[in-house]
DNA sequence: TCCTAAGATGCAAGCGTATGCAAAACTGTT
DNA sequence: AACAGTTTTGCATACGCTTGCATCTTAGGA
């Protein structure tokens, strides 16, 4: 069957060729709307036969709702998250949304936010660590939903902002205690972006579970959730000729790989023999073989759900004004990079429920 | 200063505020208008009290274009697309252009396609190497852009489907004599997904290049680009009591680390020193002390300006009219994961320049 | 058979913007 | 001061759709 497609074809071309009223048109491509089954049909064929196909934007116009989720990224070269990313976009694909992407390093950019604003997104969703909160604040003055994804706002900014993520603090807690409990005692920190909310919590309970066990951090350096930067950070750490550190909590997977890769393949050191390594994140790699990193698993599944439903919930504006803050439990998962009294399996892998009760 | 934001402010509010006609709004907010710089100044300030973004949605409606740019994938588990994607989105933006992302492993998808069309995109890049080529089809006989990035058409399908791709062929062929001439015998293939051009192409190049040298593959399995499944090709590979391959090229480097993670950690076997390992793509990771894989490199800078530029010349209308394909040339990336007579420095790389001619 | 209620349809008025066209306001020249 | 030529401006319409309202059908009950 050979057919042209115009590729304006709209209702009233439709509606032409079914003998109908554009109002039919429209109303067979409306769920829930009235039509009869024999209208229907009538349109459903002379759409079939013209390929046409509502437009969207006309549609948005008229029923101020675009079905379109604005998603703020800063980079995608750390797996959390291209994976965060995959799984947020077909769960919103699945619910009859689409996803704008926006990707950029630019916390303070006016720009970035006008150009959200203009497609009068249903919702935005901030999954960047480093962005501003201000751009945040801006999209929620304007009347749009906000969604933090794995991070949360500083603290006194008003508005209805939620935030979704899992529990950093515990989780810190949950990795001093395991390393002081395997005989650990000059550990160290390597922090991500010092001002992310997200290495803020994490350091937080790390501080603390430390001090539960009488110890405290023995050294710390700054990677900034770089691979390079935390190469630099680790040949830091390590540079003295006297004592070194025997373990050391970085503050993301993908930063402890570079930790990993420089003990042993620059200063010719073994993981977890000669010094213990932890990461956060738990991303696929991490139980790859050649890393076998004992991480705090960020539960994606629960936060994305979370995250859709909050959003979902302001959509039908049955969210309490001031924002609402999730916090997801996470867990420990005890692969091979940590010295230990109870060695693991050769290639499996424990399982440690992280509570948030002190 | 306190001010409540109205949710949809329109040109007609920041007319009146500012006296003048809504048309005057409208031009200023469009570049090249004819607007005096009295007027366009009473506009901008009006339109900064009053929080005023023009709505994209109308203005597509008008203009019929809606400077929406749709990106489909499969999904990001392999680095190089989030990469990739993280560039194409950034370059677009930079162009004015916005991403409308979709994510599906589903190749044969109505749904997707009529999603898509509904936006009226201005173009769309196809970056899903699984996909089927009839979505490509069905978007082109919409009359819009459609570009291929990373892969190409099924031979005799018409239609204005351009695509931008690495010299396949050529690749393979590069690590097929260069496998050889640094002394490999019993060179086994890895392949990805078998019916992606991707695949087809390495592969195809690589026979060519072992014929070159008097040589075949000597063994061969499937792991359709996933980790898990290069692991089982890996493990079936060596199964053998007799002779084992001596080198295996792996058609992607994502496949590649579960190779080189298997044959150390399951097999006890050295990489090189035991059996080589080349990878395709040039992923970050590739570099990493972990695993310094020899690889053939995906330029991706150059492929996404070729994507973008294919893409404007189609938006221009001055495109040939069969759609046209760009090869973009790659480059051997030299670690140490082959054996060879010229031992790499430690952490050092060389480059060698691929050329498509035989 | 007639009446009523529910369901199906069409009409027309928006939604917020861009733009062709004609009128108005300038510009500089004689 | 009058004019032609150039900008600038406003009016009005179109873009493709949804939806309230009024009208028309239909079916079912009395």
């Amino acid at each position: 069957m050979m057919r042209v497609m115009k590729s304006n074809v709209t209702s009233i071309d439709v509606a032409r060729l079914a003998n109908v009223s554009q109002s039919a048109v429209s109303r067979t491509f409306t769920p829930g709307a009235s039509v009869s089954e024999a209208t229907r049909e009538k349109v459903m064929d002379a759409a079939r036969k013209l390929g046409y196909r509502p437009n969207a934007h006309a549609r948005s116009l008229t029923t101020k709702r675009s079905r379109i989720i604005g998603l703020v990224l800063s980079y995608l070269g750390n797996l959390f998250h291209p994976v965060a990313l995959e799984k947020l976009s077909k769960r919103l694909q699945a619910d009859g949304h689409h996803v704008l992407l926006f990707l950029s390093d630019n916390p303070n950019s006016d720009e970035l936010v006008n150009e959200i604003l203009q497609y009068h997104v249903d919702g935005i969703i901030l999954a960047a660590t480093t962005l501003s909160s201000s751009i945040a604040q801006r999209c929620a003055d304007a009347a749009i939903p906000v969604v933090l994804f794995n991070r949360v706002m500083a603290k006194g900014s008003a508005g209805a902002v939620s935030s979704v993520r899992s529990d950093n603090m515990a989780g810190g807690r949950a990795v001093a205690r395991y390393l002081a409990d395997n005989g650990h005692e000059r550990i160290a920190f390597i922090a991500g972006n010092e001002e992310s909310s997200t290495n803020l919590e994490r350091e937080r309970g790390f501080r603390e579970g430390l001090a539960d066990r009488g110890l405290r951090i023995w050294a710390r350096a700054v990677g900034n959730y770089d691979f390079e930067q935390a190469r630099q950070a680790t040949l830091e750490l390590f540079a003295g000729k006297g004592e070194r550190p025997d373990a050391v909590f970085v503050a993301s997977d993908h930063m402890a790989f570079a930790v990993m890769d420089t003990l042993r393949h620059e200063l010719g050191l073994r993981v977890p023999d000669d010094v213990s390594v932890v990461g956060f994140d738990n991303v696929p790699q991490a139980g790859w073989p050649s890393y076998r990193l004992t991480t705090v698993e960020q539960p994606l599944g629960p936060m994305i759900e979370a995250t859709v439903e909050l959003l979902q919930r302001h959509l039908r504006q049955d969210a309490p004004a001031g924002g609402e803050n999730v916090t997801v439990p996470g867990e420990l998962i005890i692969r091979g990079s940590v010295r230990s009294a109870v060695p693991a399996t050769k290639a499996g892998e424990r399982r440690r429920r992280i509570t948030s009760t002190r």
